[in-house]
DNA sequence: GTCTATAAGCGGATAGAC
DNA sequence: GTCTATCCGCTTATAGAC
């Protein structure tokens, strides 16, 4: 998908290593502003200014404003899904919905602009993302609700309805990038502290897997 | 707060009946554009129109946009507040958290504008909110973290740390109002539709309830 | 209090030299 | 590929009539 959206968005410059570079710190530049004012919050000599190139050059790689927030958008929904993709049916639900908390909290932490640029469109009501959220991202939450939906059934969660359980995970998760100005003037330091990090990380991981996991010794059913 | 806002930025008008009104207007509709758009994405003219007079009528009001901005976070700011202070710590905790839960996830259903422009806000970094952030709200969870953390010393919540499980349960309410475009793309209705509320709270209160209160039986201690 | 007209400057995009 | 110069529409804010 990232190959698509780069060859349809931008035919020149692919060709040379020197392109291919400026293109990348052009979205790199490009999803900090983004992320922080919007689409149209942003301004273009912002973009360029940051990327290190004149106004002009940067509409040379993309030929309007709207083509690179898609180009940014595409690229940083890839990365989004991932850890969802990797939730794995086989593996009982405590391993499997540890490592997928840890994974998402950990993306918060590594890409915290990512996912604030993906919180931004979505308080916009998603205009640019609209179809790819109601197919591949649809087509994908369906799944793992089944996924769910089967360890209740096998008694090894309790009953809760799945995707209210996925939105929980995202919320808290995310939480701690888009929040992020809130949490450091409530809490002092950010998920960047290892210590902050952790505490983090086990609160989410204690409070979320008592809540869905079975009591000892009585596995339930419907 | 919303008195000295008020008096501070709005000499004008503030006297007649159909002043007030008008500024009422504006404000709500500089609330749908700011939670939409941000500060700088949020075009005067759009507001003006959604509040049915001119823009320079509107700026008669408001003398500049940022004033606008301004009054329109702090009415806000003060909504957002009111649930959490009233969290009691003389109730027991279950019911406590059951009452503060709803509260928020209502408010995210009937304020959901409300809810994205501070999110919006908080994306941004805060930059309008940040004296706010460090003293009004600082101390209020300051507060009820200590309430929290006497429930945790007598036994009648599981050791967590309170500001964690206070971002928990935001996190949890606000994400409805916030990704409410998410939610409608993935779930199909929101938070509007009273079925799909209903099972909404019952999800987040299973879940964090389960996670923080003891297990039958076994009080504990830290 | 509300409007029309307009000033002053910003922002996206293009032309064309190098 | 990259730049300077520039066009043109849009946006904030003000002036001034009613």
């Amino acid at each position: 998908m990232a190959d698509e959206v780069w060859s349809r968005v931008r035919a020149p410059s692919r060709k040379t290593r020197a392109g291919e570079a400026n293109a990348e710190r052009i979205l790199d530049a490009a999803l900090e502003i983004f992320a922080a004012f919007g689409f149209r919050g942003s301004r273009i000599d912002q973009i360029a200014a940051a990327a290190g190139l004149s106004k002009p050059n940067l509409l040379y790689y993309f030929r309007t404003k709207e083509e690179l927030y898609t180009a940014v958008l595409a690229r940083t929904l890839d990365m989004w899904l991932d850890p969802l993709r990797e939730l794995d049916a086989s593996s009982d639900p405590r391993a499997a919905l540890t490592a997928y908390i840890t994974r998402k909290l950990e993306y918060s932490r590594s890409h915290p602009t990512a996912s604030r640029l993906f919180a931004m469109e979505m308080l916009q009501g998603a205009p640019h993302l609209s179809s790819a959220l109601t197919s591949t991202l649809l087509d994908l939450v369906e799944a793992k609700s089944r996924t769910i939906e089967g360890w209740i059934g096998e008694g090894r969660l309790r009953p809760v309805d799945p995707k209210h359980l996925i939105f929980a995970i995202w919320a808290t998760t995310q939480h701690y990038a888009d929040f992020d100005a809130q949490i450091r003037a409530l809490a002092g330091p950010g998920l960047d502290d290892e210590d902050f990090y952790e505490t983090a990380l086990a609160t989410i991981l204690r409070i979320l897997l008592e809540g869905v996991l079975p009591r000892e010794g009585e596995p339930q059913r419907l």
